[in-house]
DNA sequence: GTCAAACCATACGGTCGCGTATGGAACCTG
DNA sequence: CAGGTTCCATACGCGACCGTATGGTTTGAC
């Protein structure tokens, strides 16, 4: 994301994105204006002309990343139709979406800011229910359904912290990673109405 | 920990409280020399006479912290001689160590840090390795005694970071989060050899 | 009481980052 | 090409925070 040499002009997404970049790597702290126009190789006047403060960046932001980790991923698992597929690929991504998650770390840290808090309730609830819907359609009663997601939820994101503090604590090669997941799922699913 | 008089003379400790204090408020940005002096209603003279300069402060913090959420953890658990017992109360803590968890949570956003990253790396595979050893207490061979370690640690880590950004999205009622981590426990202990 | 050590209060200079103001440059349309 | 719109560069003032220097206060030992 190191620009030397820009092409045209910044969007507001560019600034946005720098912005994401920022957070992944030192958190909230380094969405800084004056920081944020060197990495894009120009100044703030750009940055004030498309944003009215760096609050109103930060909020630009966190709806660009919340769009991608949710309405979009979400998106993608439902193009398969079988409900078993869609919760095994769906954990899958905890192995393959790094920068999201990296953000989503980073984020924990400023749960108390105005416009972190909200953006971090909604995707996790949403990221739960989507679950339990999902062990609803394999055939849990909705209970059972719920407390299945919240469990597999709680997997995915500990998960995902463990990767980012002490990788050395997880299996080495992402097959075997993969394969502790699946074990996750799989239990999961045992107990599962039968099919249909 | 405002002190709007203070008895006598501060020590290290009571700077280094005051930092996770402000670290699980605000992140490691809020571990900051002026402000924490205002809260501990003294100057700045104080901290320069105890610390070299803030990194002194910050590194003091986090194996202060440290201690408490391992070693100190693990010997009040451990003095309980049956390893299911132990397992249970450990998974348990996950409901009552709020602050302890609001500051690790914190210290996600910082893991870049020179000496953050270094105590939430020990920390996790600290934490891993002992729940992998309970598991191989209970007769497990050690690879799955592992495998259940890093589900177990993943759910725990998880279900922390629910209730930090959605608690709206777990139960209710701490008995009821309670019976969910328990869940989970028995899930993780099924198929244990037959006791010794 | 004296002296030394431990501790603290304040002033100072410097850096960083924020937001505002102002003028300039690039782009697009007629 | 001219004019208007969009976009950007820079200067400025301000506040927050850091670390250093200096002098003052408190405490403990003799």
């Amino acid at each position: 994301m190191v620009m030397s040499q820009r092409a045209s002009r910044l969007t507001a997404g560019d600034w946005a994105d720098a912005a994401l970049d920022a957070l992944a790597r030192g958190g909230l702290a380094a969405v800084a204006v004056e920081p944020l126009a060197a990495r894009l190789n120009t100044t703030k006047g750009s940055f004030y002309w498309h944003f009215r403060n760096r609050d109103a960046l930060i909020e630009a932001a966190l709806l660009r990343w919340e769009e991608r980790g949710t309405t979009e991923v979400i998106a993608a698992i439902e193009t398969e139709p079988d409900p078993v597929v869609k919760l095994r690929r769906l954990f899958a991504t905890v192995i393959e979406h790094g920068t999201t998650h990296r953000i989503e770390l980073s984020l924990l840290a400023s749960a108390g800011h105005p416009a972190v808090g909200p953006v971090l309730r909604r995707i996790s609830e949403r990221r739960v229910d989507y679950v339990a819907r999902l062990f609803g359609e394999v055939g849990f009663p909705p209970g059972e359904a719920r407390r299945r997601a919240v469990i597999g939820v709680s997997v995915y994101l500990g998960h995902t912290q463990l990767a980012n503090t002490a990788p050395a604590a997880l299996p080495e090669s992402d097959g075997e990673r993969l394969a502790l997941i699946s074990s996750t799922v799989d239990a999961l699913l045992t107990g599962a109405p039968a099919a249909p």
